[in-house]
DNA sequence: TTGAAAGCGTTACCAG
DNA sequence: CTGGTAACGCTTTCAA
């Protein structure tokens, strides 16, 4: 649409009969300007409905205010929630978001990220596609990854202390007495499927227990994924007495099933998840969690990006580990 | 950080002892250059780790590719499905959102207004604040309105039919036989929170039954909200038999303060909710929903927004209703 | 206290 | 085919 042009400095300078510098200088307060045409100008400014074009203005300063969003899907739940508290704290200091999705596909992560350096964002707060992160190095602007991180310590990262998430999670199944103890993870590849991993596998053996591979699945994040390998594991000739379910999604497709088909928890099979969501202490049982603070990760997210960009020197990177805590409901059979 | 500059045009001409307007037609194919130069130039670009100034670029060429997309809160988990299609849609036209959260402060949305339309915004995609929309007139930036609208004709929209959605509910609660229904909904001020107010009035009033003050509760969208007002429901001498609750977060609310005080649903009270979420069917007993496509709207309202920014003349104002379907399961009674 | 003009990094018209 | 240059809308130096 956009038929007529936008007015201008020009025509605010034109209007109120001065020149374009002085309407600069009061719009921006930098220097002392008389009453009388600082009157006028507002008034020009009033009467045109006068928005300065942030675009030039970008241009001229060299700073856009803008940081780039990179995360592969928006509708996971774990998202939104740290995302508000990096749009808190940006906002304060008038930093904004532009989002940008991968849907996990390095690719399109490639192709966005480039868009974003293209629109000159100042910092850059992304949670990796999959495993390649080459196209990550070599850039100028400062980065922090969250959640889903590279390995490299070149980097910024924010994450939970997934490793100790998991084995809290796991331990406490064996202090319950659970001996046959599964897992339902995410890929071997992303430090968020591999850690909670660990983590499993840790404290079964400093529990002396064996770690056997049909009580391991270690796959895709996926609700589809969760309720197949639920529904592997029950149908074992020993099916597990307990199973650590290692992400949202995972965990409602494996409760789906348990539901489905009528079983009993946690009668019939205990279960941890990973993520404390709405519905946790909605469903029956109530769901025993390992929970840590998503809005306050988002926040400490958007300070760090903030801090890194004020830097004149890159400073060390940053790995900022949040506790995760269990929550002991009734699912795990307490 | 940002040290060093970022290369420009001019610095890859120099290194490919070429002008500038001859990098910009290669980088744009916009005429037919030569192969050898072409070559030259692509080199440059390459060591030089060029990327083109996309703000020099809108500038000159009065376009951002950029839609704002003012909502409230993030983290309701209405906006995510949508965004979600809204990002895939405009992605596709290579378009990139800017977010801005309002928290639903007019003020805050007048403010963040501003902002989008400073940084030159092609279109704007807003879910309402509050009752204020004064600041929505008079801006010649095409704007597409969804979930809270205005309820002026002179603006594009994109809803649930909210009116329908409740009334498909209420009726089916009257039909199962139940005479006591109570609603709780969001603030009059809202034509998410009116609306479906009035298809459950409108039902009532059909089927002959009395709509009483006792039994109807409207003033915010949060999980407090449903808890308390679902407390006094059954703290009614003579409680309703059946509740219909307006979102998610009412639901979540009214839900858990039957399940903390032991009420059997639907035995003890009927409850039928507004939005499917993913819990819906995990909870016990698993919820009859009123259904709309999220993701699809998500995708319109991306259609809608290109295609203003298209346009040439401004067309007629488009009020698009997503048609509600009611998912039966068990809370209902049935 | 005010203004002329250069320049931010591009694009595109017009010449050659 | 290639290049000089004005212009996009703003900020800021330098001069008046």
């Amino acid at each position: 649409m956009q038929v007529k042009r936008k007015p201008t400095l020009k025509d605010v300078a034109q209007l109120a009969g001065v020149s374009t510098a002085t309407v600069s200088y009061v719009i921006n307060e930098k220097k002392i300007i008389s009453k009388e045409v600082k009157e006028r100008i507002f008034e020009a400014i009033e009467s045109l409905n006068y928005i300065p074009n942030n675009l030039a203005q970008s241009l001229k300063n060299r700073e856009t205010r803008l940081i780039g969003l990179l995360i592969s899907d928006i509708a996971n739940p774990f998202f939104p929630q740290v995302i508000r508290g990096i749009e808190h704290k940006l906002a304060m200091h008038n930093y904004n978001i532009l989002l940008s999705e991968t849907n996990s596909d390095p690719g399109k992560e490639k192709e966005n990220l480039k868009m974003l350096l293209g629109r000159r964002v100042e910092g850059l707060i992304v949670s990796l596609a999959g495993r390649e992160v080459n196209h990550f190095s070599n850039i100028d602007t400062p980065i922090v990854f969250f959640n889903r991180v590279p390995d490299s310590e070149e980097f910024h990262k924010v994450q939970v202390d997934n490793f100790k998430a998991a084995y809290l999670a796991t331990e406490h199944l064996i202090l319950h007495g659970y001996k046959r103890i599964a897992i339902i993870s995410g890929p071997e590849y992303l430090n968020v499927g591999r850690d909670r991993m660990l983590g499993y596998r840790q404290a079964m053996l400093d529990h002396g227990l064996p770690i056997l591979s049909k009580y391991t699945r270690m796959d895709r994040f996926s609700v589809e994924y969760g309720y197949n390998a639920m529904e592997e594991f029950m149908s074992l000739s020993e099916p597990p007495e307990a199973v650590f379910t290692c992400n949202n999604a995972l965990t409602l497709g494996a409760f789906r099933f348990l539901k489905e088909k009528g079983y009993l928890v946690p009668k019939d099979v205990a279960l941890v998840a990973y993520d404390d969501t709405d519905w946790a202490t909605l469903v029956d049982p109530p769901l025993t969690v390992v929970r840590y603070p998503m809005y306050e990760m988002g926040v400490r997210i958007g300070e760090l990006i903030l801090q890194s960009i004020q830097e004149k020197v890159r400073t060390p990177a940053q790995n900022i580990r949040f506790d995760p805590e269990l929550v002991i409901r009734r699912s795990c059979g307490c």
